[in-house]
DNA sequence: TATGAATGAGGGTTCATTCAT
DNA sequence: CATGAATGAACCCTCATTCAT
């Protein structure tokens, strides 16, 4: 359905061309989130996109270059939120307030990508074609450490932390809450501060 | 078969009775661990255990009732802990460092069947045979808010926490360590020390 | 679309009207030849021709046609050579003779075909389509058991063959050659001289 | 059914034991012979079993598991066939002679496999697992060429033949009968004499 | 108890063909 | 004429489960 103003068409919403794609690679995502990536069937996406199984492959390849389409575009972002931070230049707590808040607004915008990592990275982190994943956690854990350990140098953060276990504690706490219907009451706001509070100062009331 | 010696009865053998179906159990939780729930097929768990496919059917009515046979032993290990922490009439801080400590040595003992709540909480969630899993979480959630509310009145924690959503955000993080292969190098100990310091204090330094 | 300069036509470029519908059908035929008809798709003769795999029914009911259009030509050829050489009225070693050299010369301009009908004959000797197919092969052999027997009355060829059996031994051998590439380096008038000096007087050394 | 002779079971048919295997492969092999291997699906090959096509995978990991099974039997043959009448340390005409009556035999009893290859080739010569059939058709050319070659050095041979050229006229000629019906009312060695007549000595009487 | 053959439903994928635009 | 989306049947294969032996 075209957008006209004036008499100019300007833009086109996503039943036409090329958007037929992208509105299965969006009903896919939501079935990958809500099923699990190798329980989803391509025939149910077929039959949530209206069309039939086969059909699917005039589209895409397989079923793995829907999961690719979905998963790399959702990396590609988290890893710029991650990059932008770190170029900041900022101290340690202001890098890592920027990756929390950046991130927060990036995963509510791929939900279905991370509940699929969530849910099937034991499968995806098998497959060849995912082999960025792995990478791509790599470069998250690296840039943690590195602000954690600065921060420690500066006085900043406690001493007595190992910068490597907290990562691993907090790097999924830091995943779940985008997962979460906003259903459930909570904005994305709401959810990053409460984590940026949990994560500086404890949940004990400071005498 | 009894390894017998004069007549007393001094050792059994794994392949004894009721003993193969527990090794069946064990093996198939690891398997379920490692590679998934669904995707680890009944032929997988039987060659683990040196039979045919078959004859797994003389042990277990399915597949399914092995699954239940470990999930359910761990939910009522760690509702357990949970209701023993809670018994204990501690304060709000007492009870929630109980639970983490009890909970993780719990865990460890159970890291095939967390791994496969994880991995597949998706699935289970969703089968009725699986449906106290969910009564569990809740009964979890429960306590959780419970407490953190009863620190709250009491100047104990911070009155700004919402209680659900930071149950929310420490649910996870309290189960994930578990999983982690010992071999990483940080013992049950250690783990619980760093989660708790977290917890409570966050990673600030205190002036 | 001809290409006019002034008022004259002075060229074409394949493209044109029923050029399109031959440039589809080479292209096909060498498909055919090299991978076999059923193991084309309809897409890869489309990509080869620079369109897609809908468009060819614009030119063509069907696959089956453009393989019918192939091989009925090549058919037509193979038999107006039969029956000019026997037309002729020489001897039984000059019909055969003519024959062999003929057909070389028709075979290696229908190559694709001659592969076709190696690869699959299986597959057109049932389809009624391609019926045709096994009349012209029966009036083949029909042609040479006639013209050995012929021989083998008048004393020119040996008295001990079985001119059925001899006729099936060979057949093959005359039609493999021009499916051969050019590229290994032996041109027809060669294959064709040896073929017949094969034919005629074996391999032995003549005392 | 065992076959009992006194009390001594001494044979058994195949529909024991592995005899089942060893029914499938040679249904299989003959409706690959007829239909091709391509165009035989896994259900034809199962209904000619008895079994649901799903049954296959008890006893093959894939249907060109059982392709190989057929091909490389008969592979195993010929070569040894042919290594057999080299070794033997005769005249060039005596090491092909004994090839061509050998070789009779064997094509006749893998009649299936033959037939096969011959429909097939195009898509075996590209497939991997079949890259031994490559290799063998080398080693049988290899062995004609050198055979030739001795032959015409010695004299015993026509000096005008180019040896690969013959060859490869000659190859296919000595394959083919085999996939001729016995029905037709040829026998082996009625073929296997009509052949090497032709072979050594041409059609045209001697005077 | 264990075997091993078989089931049957369903998985992802291919492909000749159709047809509105 | 060409496009490109869609069809629908068929393909090879997987797997939890059953059951006679």
């Amino acid at each position: 359905m075209p957008v006209i103003i004036g008499t100019a068409i300007i833009g086109r919403v996503s039943t036409t061309g090329s958007g037929r794609r992208a509105d299965v690679v969006q009903l896919a995502g939501e079935l990958f989130a809500q099923k699990g990536y190798r329980a989803t069937t391509v025939r149910e996406i077929a039959d949530a996109a209206g069309i039939l199984s086969g059909s699917l492959y005039h589209h895409f390849d397989s079923k793995e270059s829907i999961g690719d389409e979905i998963l790399s575009g959702f990396i590609n972002d988290v890893l710029a939120d991650y990059r932008a931070a770190v170029a900041s230049g900022g101290s340690p707590q202001e890098v890592l307030e920027q990756i929390v808040r950046s991130t927060s607004e990036t995963l509510s915008r791929h939900r279905a990508a991370l509940a699929m990592l969530q849910n099937d990275w034991n499968y995806f982190s098998t497959q060849p074609r995912f082999g960025y994943l792995r990478k791509a956690l790599s470069e998250i854990e690296r840039t943690w450490v590195t602000q954690l350990e600065r921060g420690q140098q500066s006085g900043l953060f406690r001493a007595d932390l190992d910068a490597r276990l907290t990562y691993r504690l907090l790097r999924d706490v830091l995943w779940i809450p985008s997962q979460w219907r906003l259903a459930e009451g909570y904005s994305i706001g709401q959810v990053a501060d409460a984590l940026l509070r949990l994560l500086f100062d404890g949940i004990t009331a400071q005498g």
